[in-house]
DNA sequence: AATGAATGAGGATTCATTCAT
DNA sequence: TATGAATGAATCCTCATTCAT
């Protein structure tokens, strides 16, 4: 515990090390978030990722493998994002119809979010188009699927009427669709229906699932 | 029809030019389909849609100007076949509620069209990300929207209930958008829910739709 | 027979094209040849192979799958033309000792080529290195034991004595191998020996295998 | 010994630094030789090098200019492992013959080192490929030929009949030659002979070059 | 109209080398 | 001495596009 060996490394200078690292890593996440959110997968250049950095492709080749790779960490950064802030969130609300309350808000926003909803769209299109490309890539669309991509969802859809896990789990997907395709649309035409609009129909879709789960539960 | 060997322009071998050469180009947009809904138009390479047509990438650009090209090609196909298709076939029917049934069934076919669904999404994100790279994919753009993706949509929806234009537009655009979201998740997970499930969601957007425009109109 | 169908494409143009092709082929394969003896193999650029060959990459490209693909093509001719060569020159000739001593002389001559030996051993290493690579190469790697890289080599000292196959396949990789040596050692030091003095060490084998082949079928 | 910790310069601690400097060179020179080896010295990477080192590339570039720089130092360092080695041993034997056994014997051992056999046609090879591209390796080269590889040798077939230098370093040469040879071709087909036949055409060269030197000597 | 050889720009990836710590 | 993050040149390879036939 004292001065034994020959100390590997000054611990100082691998805090400095690691910590620069993880800011590189870090930067190049919110880079790649950029580019792949305006570009898409295919189109996106790694020299646009890194330089948008501020770094150099080989700065992008010490932290990620390839393009698939930043890829998958963006959507394992948000799944876990999510887990953390949706969770504590909702259990910290009394009454069933405040979740949904807040939940709805939740979704409304991300629905207001460009880079999230072409990011969310791009992914799923790239999962569907290579089902087991790699092995990384299935777990990432499984945990996805199994989450409905926003977590907490399905677990408060069941949560509402003490539903089996199956029943909550579809609607959820359907309230997931339902985000998506608004949301793209919205992209598509802005003009065609505002964010109020949107969050009408949420809203519905929400409502009208709650009211189903109920209704077969009784 | 005898030694058609060089006939250097007889009209009979020109008629038959005019065929094969519509043959090709007809082969090569069915063929363009496949490719770009199986790999995206990004990642797409015109040496696969010439030669899934049984042709070489000669012909394609005998055909088309540019990857571009026949991209937009394929979607100005779609819109005139969905206007000549779902017009008449509306309009055939008597009632109100007969029509809304027969938009429902359309629309539920087309969410199982797997190819059909690719390529509407990898439209709706190439145009968001080229706004107005060129004036044929802006007027694209433009006449997708008015026609909310699905001709005669929205015109349905006005004539429910004699609505002035934009109230019906703003919902065939989120009908459009629920189908685009639900499609898309179904292939993302095939098992979360169901073609029925997917129907009935649909339908129950629709009837949601008529029955507040007409509240809007009372 | 006569104007039949529509001449998929006019004759004079495919045969045209083909020589064309078939020229930028046999080209770049000289070219390769320069540039791995050259640089070797791993050093050596596809840039320079096609440049050298008056080509650009593309063109590489449309003719080879890439670089151990020209390596392996390269070793296919040589095998093939050493077989139409030598072949028909021993068995041309009426006495056993003259077929040595044409054999001996063809040796001599490969043993001043520059090119092939640097090519020849550049080859074995590679093959040493990279077991099973590719079934080419290992089908390459196969073929030139089994011919001891000169063929006829072996067949001529089977002949010799009428020995079983394995005796003279022996012996015929041991005259092969002293080659090597013999000749990348004049080529790592020139002064050391001259090109006669090669001959009198690639005679003694010869012999000396010759005799003792003779010795174990008394 | 004791709080060995940051010691700005005592004595001891340099000893040990220096100890574990000249520990971590040699280390690199072992690690060297297996990638060297195994990969080519074109292909072999610095990182393989140091990580099979259980080192980083800063300690490499700690301990050798550049890649070209630990190629040679390997070379240099087995030209002198030879000269301590095969020296004292031949001269230690009283007779001509038995030196002649004891070299032959050293050479069989030799011609069955693979990393040994394989380092040395690199060295070889990448010599004749780069005749002077710098000084060390130029003098490296020059040193070789003037050892023939294997010091003492041509020494040896000196010392056997007398003969003036340059005779005796020829047939060196192509002893040398033959080893090379024989060795790459027994990697390149372990079936086709065996490690006996390899000495037996080893021990022939040697008796016979001993027998012409003699005859020239007459 | 169609072919396919050839082009060459574009982009992914590797890796020797530098440098702050 | 040693680390390892970062650099960026070098190079492989792909593919949209052109063009002579």
């Amino acid at each position: 515990m004292s001065d034994s060996k020959k100390a590997i490394e000054r611990p100082d200078s691998n805090i400095h090390k690691q910590k620069r690292a993880l800011l590189t890593r870090q930067e190049l996440l919110r880079s790649a978030r950029v580019i792949f959110a305006r570009d898409g997968f295919e189109h996106a250049r790694l020299e646009d990722i890194a330089s948008n950095a501020g770094k150099t492709r080989g700065a992008f080749y010490d932290n990620f493998k390839d393009k698939e790779d930043v890829f998958c960490a963006i959507f394992e950064e948000d799944m876990e994002r999510d887990l953390v802030t949706l969770g504590p969130l909702l259990r910290a609300l009394p009454t069933i119809d405040q979740r949904i309350e807040a939940l709805s808000n939740y979704l409304s926003e991300l629905a207001n979010d460009r880079q999230r909803i072409l990011l969310n769209l791009e992914f799923k299109l790239y999962a569907i188009r290579h089902p087991r490309k790699r092995k990384r890539l299935a777990d990432l669309h499984t945990t996805m699927r199994l989450r409905s991509s926003i977590p907490e969802l399905d677990r408060l859809l069941r949560e509402v009427t003490g539903q089996a896990e199956y029943a909550g789990f579809k609607d959820s997907m359907a309230i997931c669709g339902i985000m998506d395709g608004l949301s793209l649309n919205h992209l598509f035409d802005p003009d065609s229906f505002n964010h109020k609009e949107l969050v009408r129909y949420l809203n519905l879709c929400i409502h009208e699932t709650v009211h189903c789960v109920s209704e077969h539960a009784v």
